[in-house]
DNA sequence: GCGACAG
DNA sequence: ATCTTGTCGC
């Protein structure tokens, strides 16, 4: 039985978050294009909550950039760490995302997480503190604005427009379906925006949303459904790991 | 001062 | 995030 830890120096309060975000944003690598779209790997992490029962469910999805298959997943169950504070939404996150990440029986990859990453008052959302704390290539797809501004893109999948926060580009509206709302992209780690953007594109033949997500948030929800119910008494965490059958 | 605000 | 059934539409 593993315990999902909690990284030294894990700040209690929002002003020590906040001197956290400011020391560690200066670390963000943006000189590097990152990975091409459609080769590799590419992992979708996302977290669920059970505030009442103190419970965090995280879980990581391995895919297969190219053919979107699922090569592995895993999972991490903790305590709540972190209350939910717009601006300071990784130190809810990450420990638990950062206990599944460590749970995989291969390398991620480009990681895709739901949020943002530099599209973020301080320029270090949750995307880029997983990026910084990892070393990994990370970008972030948000469902939502946030507080952020953008012009309405042309209708057709593929489209976009800049997500602005007063004058500066933070991060791109990018629509990935046919008349359905954007999404918002935005750099974490290691990825130029336009890199992030096509990855984007290739996750999301289908849906709305990048199947990383889809997957990534199916398995931590079901996760966070079986610690409810199963025993998970005192400080006892649950962890599973799952790698599939090479053919 | 008030409201908004990723998940 | 989470509380929650059916239902309209491709």
């Amino acid at each position: 039985m593993t315990t999902v830890g909690v990284p030294a120096g894990w700040p209690a309060t929002e002003e020590e978050a906040r001197a956290v975000q400011d020391e560690l944003r200066g670390r963000v690598a943006r000189d590097e294009p990152g990975p091409p779209p459609a080769r590799g790997r590419v992992t979708g992490v996302d977290v669920a909550y059970d505030d009442d029962r103190d419970l965090v469910a995280a879980a990581a999805v391995v895919l297969d950039a190219a053919t979107l298959e699922v090569v592995a997943e895993a999972t991490a169950v903790g305590r709540v760490s972190f209350p939910y504070v717009p601006g300071l939404l990784a130190f809810r996150e990450i420990p638990a995302v950062l206990a599944a990440l460590d749970r995989l029986p291969c390398p991620p990859g480009l990681v895709v997480c739901d949020g943002y990453g530099l599209a973020h008052p301080r320029r270090f959302g949750l995307a880029s503190h997983l990026g910084v704390l990892t070393g990994l290539p990370v970008i972030g797809v948000a469902k939502n604005p946030f507080t952020f501004t953008y012009d309405e893109p042309a209708p057709a999948r593929g489209a976009s427009a800049a997500l602005l926060a007063g004058t500066e580009e933070v991060g791109r509206a990018l629509r990935t379906r046919d008349g359905v709302k954007p999404v918002f992209v935005s750099v974490g780690h290691r990825v130029s925006l336009d890199n992030a953007v096509a990855h984007t594109l290739a996750l999301t033949p289908r849906y709305r949303l990048p199947e990383t997500t889809r997957r990534a948030d199916a398995l931590c929800r079901r996760a966070l459904r079986e610690a409810a119910q199963g025993s998970v008494p005192g400080d006892a965490q649950e962890a599973t790991t799952r790698q599939a059958p090479t053919s």
